[in-house]
DNA sequence: TCTGGGGTCCTAGGACCC
DNA sequence: TCTGGGGTCCTAGGACCC
């Protein structure tokens, strides 16, 4: 006997961060919004049945006034710190946990002794525990494979006033469940295979596991063949107990507003820059690669432009000046002037750990010591005095262009000034 | 007027080399 | 004039996930 995977996942995670400590919006339709106050990225319960999922928001300005739906920008400081405590509660209930994104845990348990109702008893603590010191609703699924796990946690959030809890211990509930569920619901089939599937008359998630190893492998690929094999209650996915290194680092943003001048992006870009020179410091890496990229809107009539550019430093760094010297050299070459932009971004690309060194012998550059304080200067003041109260003069000052979050709550718990005030 | 951001992996075609 | 086969790298794009 094999062991069972638990998916744990918070249910509408943002929109339940934000009732943590804005008791306002309990019970209320709520959503909160992306970067740039977009799209809808999360709903609460009361408002999934007028919001569609990912819809930008000015489609949907009338029935959010009608329904007087709450709107919040996104927060994700707020959202990493609660995400941090829930997992750290999780980890006390588990015998061994991967956190597979900001709002989901696998936990794993091979006590295979255990009853169907031994599992649904733990699933229920686990659930309390996490509702009790946090505030935060989970559902969980529970299966052999993670994709029969993840099934399952689909079918808990449905069930609208039961458990939050779903259990795939038994080929027949295996069956029972894979026969509702649509093929595009299945954890690793997006829309367009979806598609594909379905012409080839397989729509639903059983079909997928009753259909020909052969087609599945030979039209699809062996991703979707292991989906299929998981599907079965064949075990592909293991967990994985430790993060592999992160192969980029990306810092992409739209801007507020349309942008045709090259001073302006060249602001974009600097600032976009700073901030990967930032994260890659927090990462401990250094980069000797990034690709710099410039788009007009994909939905605005005129013609679509994008182009990117892949800029070499002369070692691998960290180092912010380095890092806006080369972008800006990329920028030159890929900027047309009679386009007006809405997006830019760049992205880290060969990355490797701060420690290792490899001096390039007739390159010339050499780090100094002096660079590398100087960046640790910059980044403990602008942690202690709020973002960018430090920064190149290239980055502007007044940033017009940037993006506007209008909605957004307040740092609650990883701002001093900001901490909730209990009267 | 206003359509997110950050990841992973795979594939296909062209350039270039031996 | 005939124009192979296999490898790598680069670039662009497409699929999926949250």
């Amino acid at each position: 006997m094999s062991s069972f995977y638990f998916l744990v996942d918070c249910n509408n995670f943002y929109v339940s961060c934000e009732r943590v400590f804005n008791a306002k919006l309990i019970g209320k339709p709520v959503v909160v919004l992306s970067n740039n106050d977009g799209c809808v990225v999360a709903r609460s319960n009361e408002a999934k049945q007028w919001i569609p999922m990912g819809v930008p928001v000015y489609k949907v300005r009338g029935i959010i006034a009608q329904h007087q739906v709450k709107v919040c920008s996104s927060n994700y400081t707020l959202y990493g710190e609660l995400s941090r405590r829930v997992m750290s509660i999780l980890k006390k209930h588990a015998e061994s946990m991967e956190i597979y994104s900001i709002d989901e845990a696998f936990l794993e348990y091979s006590d295979t002794s255990k009853t169907s109702s031994d599992w649904e008893n733990l699933a229920i603590m686990i659930r309390d525990a996490i509702r009790q010191s946090l505030g935060i609703p989970v559902s969980i699924g529970v299966g052999r494979t993670k994709t029969l796990a993840k099934l399952a946690n689909n079918q808990a959030k449905k069930e609208k006033y039961g458990s939050g809890f779903c259990l795939l211990d038994s080929p027949e509930r295996i069956e029972v469940l894979l026969k509702k569920m649509d093929v595009q619901e299945v954890w690793g089939v997006g829309r367009r295979w979806a598609k594909n599937l379905k012409a080839y008359g397989i729509d639903s998630a059983w079909q997928l596991q009753q259909a020909p190893e052969k087609l599945i492998r030979q039209k699809f690929n062996i991703f979707l063949l292991r989906t299929k094999l998981e599907l079965q209650d064949v075990r592909c996915l293991h967990l994985e107990h430790f993060t592999p290194p992160r192969k980029s680092i990306a810092v992409t943003r739209s801007f507020g507003r349309k942008i045709q001048n090259i001073l302006e992006l060249e602001q974009a870009v600097a600032s976009y820059l700073t901030r990967l020179g930032e994260k890659l410091r927090l990462h401990h890496l250094k980069v000797k690669k990034f690709i710099l990229f410039i788009q007009t809107s994909r939905f605005s009539k005129e013609e679509y432009y994008s182009k990117s550019i892949i800029c070499t430093l002369q070692d691998y760094t960290n180092n912010t000046s380095q890092l806006i010297l080369a972008g800006l050299n990329g920028l030159g070459q890929i900027y047309l002037s009679e386009f007006s932009y809405n997006k830019a971004g760049v992205v880290a690309i060969d990355l490797r750990a701060e420690d290792v060194h490899q001096g390039q012998l007739f390159s010339g550059v050499i780090e100094s010591k002096a660079e590398s304080d100087l960046m640790m200067a910059v980044d403990l003041l602008n942690r202690k005095y709020g973002k960018s109260s430090i920064h190149y003069a290239i980055t502007g000052l007044r940033q017009d262009w940037a993006a506007l979050s209008t909605q957004k709550s307040p740092n609650y718990l990883s701002s001093w000034e900001e901490l909730l005030a209990v009267s």
